[in-house]
DNA sequence: CTGAAAGCGCTTACAG
DNA sequence: CTGAAAGCGCTTACAG
């Protein structure tokens, strides 16, 4: 447990001050080609690395990003957080993850802790933190958000098209000939949620056809929501030969019900997710399902946090979503 | 963006020194209750929140624990992710995550920052960083592994029963009566996949079954390589009823190429995977694999440094591993 | 119990 | 181009 080398010891080495030593690590200042590479060697010769905590008190900036995650566990956010890395990396800030669980409390001491560690910026996936509280923090430093929606702060907010993106699975169902099509919903205060279910309404009437609500079952986005909403729709005894599912974690979980029933997908039921998770091109059959690249989300966050950063507007992309037809959809038999 | 509040400022509203400030901070100081009250009231009105990186700097300690992990997208690393959060909730200690995405250099990088910023502890999730590199790290600081085996730093490393385990999964196929059973390996060079063989060869050879080297196939732990090793076994024409796989990426990506082939699972071809990953409840039909449990390797990993840090041994236990049942595995037919 | 002082490791005006 | 000085925000001996 020797003691780390500081510029200090740099310095008394390299025969210059410390002034010096630091001139040579920012590169920000003239240094005489002579005393640099006495500088240079000495770092070489002790290994030295600056203390990057000691530089951000003394700059100011901690050159971290604030992350405020809400789960490391699901796929869903594992991308996301890919992409975040992706659009940060070459910038000199680094990403630092701090989880919600979707729980207020975690979620307020998660971002209570980015703050005290002086996070430069702060990149918030989900979760519920008050929109109020947000917008207070972004007063302070500059704030993207992702997978939510923040009052007064749209242009903050990376927006994904879910509404056309719907519109067009469930446009590919009627193409299929499918007429009784389900939809398992989302959690429904959440914006995406409602987007969708609008683009699946909107798809049903404008090819002519009625809206049937004994159709429509609300799930919160897990595998086990869509099991159990599947069990509801099947309860009711209404005909339909097709689900479209809010998310794919939803899909899984319905697709499992439909095995357990022996019920076949697509020769019985046709099935459509919504997010195009890793997961989904290895699933039984194949998930077809509506991409939006949660790791284009996650770099153009990063990227628009970057440009607030450097005082720029956020410049977000609207994120499009793109149907990707697989092997659970096929045309209604009979 | 006004600034933040400090000691000096709360100090100077409470009408007492800023040691006085720190005392009441960090509690472990007697002050005079009133002074105290009155601090505390100054905190409350100006919504004072101590700057982290100067105390770590004041300290000598970051109290953040750097956690090297490959990836960010794999459900594999986000179970651990999450279990070592869970094991470092409450201790004091906040865990920073940065990946090496399996590359050297980028592993290196992530090092670098990591050690940059001062961790306190360092957690390595697998990677290839040299065994002789974590060991001079370990020196400075307090190192736990995961996933990885280090040379001279064995009670460091996180142990699982992976023999036992693919034994009990190999001899669940025997016991189904089945004779000619595969295995699609692991990276050869990685301790876990070479155990998992061995485990694969002693239920074989105490069954009395002969280990018959055209049914093994060697992947690298992804799904796409476990859809390529099915292919390659297929292609060598040896006949087989269930495969055994090193872990349940691979199984995932077998799985879809036993589709692909109208080849049943398990009417046709039972099908056992490794390590439990949350998705495997939901493949169709549920994956029969051997669990262990990433949650409590992470949870394990952070004790175990927890203690390091308290100059304790690290203690680390052995992580049992236990076959868990589900429909991909049936009774030989015919 | 409490304030003034010194220090953590680095950086940047400030004078040469 | 370069060194001495001051400061970032906090903490902990050091003397009361």
């Amino acid at each position: 447990m020797s003691k780390q080398p500081t510029v200090s010891d740099i310095a008394r080495l390299a025969h210059v001050s410390p002034s010096t030593v630091s001139r040579v690590l920012t590169g920000n200042s003239r240094v005489h080609p002579a005393k640099s590479a006495a500088v240079l060697a000495a770092i070489e010769q002790l290994n030295f690395r600056p203390n990057l905590t000691a530089r951000a008190l003394a700059l100011g900036k901690s050159m971290v990003i604030g992350i405020l995650t809400q789960s490391m566990m699901s796929q869903f956010y594992g991308e996301l957080a890919q992409g975040i890395e992706d659009g940060l990396a070459g910038s000199g800030y680094q990403g630092v993850f701090a989880s919600g669980h979707w729980e207020s409390l975690d979620e307020q001491a998660a971002l209570d802790i980015l703050l005290a560690r002086q996070v430069d910026g702060l990149i918030v996936l989900g979760g519920y933190h008050p929109d109020t509280a947000l917008r207070a923090i972004n007063k302070q430093i500059p704030l993207i958000a992702v997978g939510r929606h923040i009052e007064g702060l749209e242009d903050h907010c990376i927006r994904v098209e879910n509404a056309s993106g719907s519109f067009q699975a469930v446009r590919h169902l009627i193409d299929l000939g499918h007429r009784r099509i389900a939809h398992i919903g989302g959690i429904p205060s959440h914006l995406d949620a409602c987007e969708r279910q609008r683009g699946y309404t909107e798809a049903l009437t404008s090819a002519g056809l009625a809206v049937d609500e004994r159709l429509i079952v609300e799930g919160n986005f897990t595998e086990q929501s869509g099991l159990l909403a599947l069990e509801t729709l099947l309860a009711r005894g209404s005909h339909f030969t097709a689900i479209f599912a809010a998310n794919d974690q939803m899909a899984y979980g319905i697709r499992l019900g439909l095995y357990r029933r022996g019920l076949r997908v697509p020769d019985d039921i046709s099935l459509v997710g919504f997010d195009d998770l890793l997961g989904s091109v290895y699933t039984t059959p194949p998930l077809t399902t509506v991409r939006q690249s949660m790791l284009e989300q996650g770099r153009q966050a990063a990227r628009g946090l970057l440009r607030l950063l450097a005082n720029e507007p956020p410049a977000l992309p609207s994120i499009t979503t793109e149907l990707v037809i697989r092997e659970t959809t096929a045309r209604v038999r009979g």
